[in-house]
Order: structure tokens, then sequence, then C-alpha cells
DNA sequence: CGGTTTCTTGAGTCGCCTCAACAATTGTGG
DNA sequence: CCACAATTGTTGAGGCGACTCAAGAAACCG
């Protein structure tokens, strides 16, 4: 299994000292974590439970920008402010830490800091994947990629379970997307009939062979 | 004017070190800097000129990610390959470090380090802005954004012209803005039409009031 | 169980795309 | 510097994929 936490994988002295500074916390499905231009006080490390990250235009259209789940990182704006709202899925545990003191601990241990690089870069690489997929893919390889990437983070995670598990409601899928609520349906039933997907419930999917969603995700 | 490179505003040791990593390169028009899945074995600081980063799909569609200007930073992808082709869109001189010597000076410098995760975090936000843009935005909306994100970028650069400089094609906007050219040619006439913007040539345009765009830009 | 929310499905519409022609600009060799 | 070709940008007509609006089905929940 890989490495969940920001904690773990670490030596000693670095491991206690970034024990001391976390608190453990939880929230309720459907509570905010922080809201878009807060002050960003705290860096979170999800330990449990799903999250999503989205941004506001004035009219209350959504993007979701990504979704969060264990072992997931959460807030790394150095900024001054929180560049987007966080909001619980289903219930949540994560470890909190103050991001001032975290930033001094990152002085004694450039390790830490290099940590975060790599863990910035990686957002990054899939921001532009998500850019790509906003921009020239179709509802069907939007829905197929979105599967594909709930399918490689469960395997990445250690979870070992054929279908597939979609936390998110469908209103959360069509504003990742870019599509509406009736079209993710819609897409949803069309893989199903073309027997490239099987619906279990609304939770949990089951690809019947990911190849075939990997085919459609890169419009082949 | 703003620090426009990686190696200024640095203190002596470590701007000597730099100094003495960088090699001065230049790149034509059209001319291709890396490509996407290449080694990364150098990062870039662009001096001047302007380059466009994109993705594609097995079919050819493209999506440009994102445009860089003279101060803007290259390929801090810290991974083994690029994510991204790089491309100039007009004649193009920059900085190019050694990616493994520049990260063993990081080792020295963490200072280097911290600047390296600021620009990452920065870019992180550029890019959750985009999709939204990609994903929630209309046409109009995309287009009134994508002037005024250059707008700024040129203000921020210390260029104090009233016309917006716009180095690139119609088919490079479309593919930052997921349009065709089409549509951004319509667009465009749109807008001058309903005098937010007069085209003094196809690279430059300038905007009547910029806080017209911006109304358009959020939705407003 | 009823009431509420979420999801699905259908019918009709619209914004952006496609295809096509033309205009403007750029590049090239004489 | 001009003639010509090639490229890039504009505009129009028509089509289509995803959206809107609306109704019903399913799931959730006290």
């Amino acid at each position: 299994m890989r490495d969940l936490t920001f904690c773990s994988a670490l030596h000693g002295e670095e491991h206690i000292r970034l024990r001391q500074l976390l608190t453990h916390v939880q929230y309720d499905g459907h509570s905010t974590i922080f809201h878009e231009a807060e002050e960003a006080d705290y860096v979170f490390n999800v330990t449990s439970g799903s999250v999503k990250l989205y941004k506001l235009l004035g009219d209350g259209r959504r993007q979701i920008t990504g979704f969060l789940f264990a072992g997931d990182f959460l807030g790394l704006a150095l900024n001054l402010t929180y560049s987007y709202t966080a909001e619980a899925i289903e219930p949540v545990t994560a470890c909190r830490f103050p991001r001032q003191k975290l930033e001094r601990l990152f002085d004694e241990f450039p390790r830490l800091e290099k940590r975060m690089l790599g863990m910035a870069v990686d957002e990054l690489a899939a921001a532009q994947d998500q850019m790509l997929l906003l921009g020239r893919k179709t509802a069907k390889e939007k829905v197929a990629s979105f599967l594909l990437m709930l399918a490689r983070r469960q395997e990445h995670r250690g979870v070992n379970d054929a279908a597939i598990e979609v936390p998110m409601s469908r209103s959360d899928i069509a504003d990742y997307l870019g599509l509406t609520i009736e079209t993710v349906s819609r897409t949803l039933t069309q893989l199903r009939k073309e027997a490239t997907i099987s619906l279990k419930d609304n939770k949990h999917i089951e690809a019947i062979g990911l190849s075939m969603l990997e085919d459609l995700a890169e419009g082949l």
C-alpha cells in the first residue's frame, strides 16, 4: 500500500515534529471545510471520506476543480487566501496543520518542502489533463475519463474492488466535467446500454473492461 | 519593474551559482522547445518572446494549457518527462538550466526551492481559473477573460501600452479557450461592434475599458 | 408509509461547430 | 517593388451535441 498521509514515510525527527503540529478534525457530509477567499490558515491531509473543491461565477455557475480522497493533500495554496471552496461529500476525517508553523518547519527540514513541491507539480499535471478534458472532449469521453480517474485513484489507494465507488452526486459530476446533470445521466445510460459499464447502484459502477473506458477517454 | 527572471532578485552567492548553471538559448517562431513525454532534462526561464504550451488527443484535437511571456518559468515539471509540448509563438530567448544540477542547488539554497514552490502554487491557481473558464463560461465570456488575462500580464511585465499585444494566432486562441477559430473571430467582431474593443490590427487589440471586459469575463 | 430530494427520460431549443466561400495578410521569387 | 501563391482571418448557411424545461421514477429519510 502507498503512503497515505503527508506524515507517513518520513524519518524520525521530522515525523515527530509534524505530529506535534497536527490536529485531527472531522466534517459531516455537505459541510464546508473552507471557503474561497477565506484566509488560508491551515493545510489539511484527508485521512478518510471524500472532498470536492470548487469555484463559483457571480451568477452561481460552478466548476468543481477536483475531488480528494484518503491520502490527498488539501490547501497547499501558500497564498494568503484559499483560491477555492472545499466541501465534504461524505463524512471526512483529516489532519490539520497550521500553515505558518508548517512553513517554519520547512526551513528546518527542506525534505518536507521538496515533498510539497512534488505534490504541487503532480496537481499541476492533473490540472492540465483536466483542461484538455474540459476544452476538447465530448460528453462521452468526459464521463469515460472521469470513471477511469476514479478507478485509478481507488486502485492507487489500495482499494481492491471490481466496482468503482462514486460517492459524489450527478450534480457534482456534471460540475466537474462541464456538463449538466441530464447529460451525465444520459451518458451513463448510454454506456450501460453499450455494455461498457454496469450500474450496481448510483454510488457503485462496474467497468466491464477498463480498456474500453481508456479507448473512449482518449477518443480512439 | 518586477523581477523578470528566476535569477534576479536573488542575493550574492545564490545568484552567482545560478548564473554558472544557465545557458542562453534562442528559438525561432513555430519551433518546438520540447515535446510532451520527452525527458525533462532542462527547465527554462523566458527572457523575451512568447511561448504556448499544449497537449494533444490521439486524433489531433489540441488544448493549449497556457501562454508564457518574458519572465515566465517553463518546465517546472520535476517529473521524469514533460507533461506538455512547448512551442515558440514568436522568436524566443530564454535561460536554460540543467534540471538535475538545479535540483542539487536547491539542497544548498532552500530559498530557491521556496521560490519554485511559490511559482507552482501560482500556476495551480491559474489552472483552476482556466478550468472554470473552460467548463462554465460562454464564448463571449471566454474571449473577454482571455483579453483581460493578456492585458493584466502585459501590465505586470511593465509594458505600458494602451493596446493589448496578441502575438498568437486565432487558432491558438481557439485551442486555449476550447472554441473554434470561427467562433473566436465572430466573438471578436461582436465585441468590436458592441464597442467593447477596437482591433488595431490582428496582433493588437485595444480595450475601450477594461471594466467592461471584467464584467463580461465574470458573466455580470 | 408520505414527503423530499435525486435521478432518469423525453421533447424542443440554442450556442457553438462544420463546411464553404471570400477577404486580408504574409511570404517569395522575378 | 510587384505579381502570385500560400497562409490566416472573416463571414454566412446549416447542422448537431449538449442545454433547457418538464414530467415521472427511484432513492432517501424522518
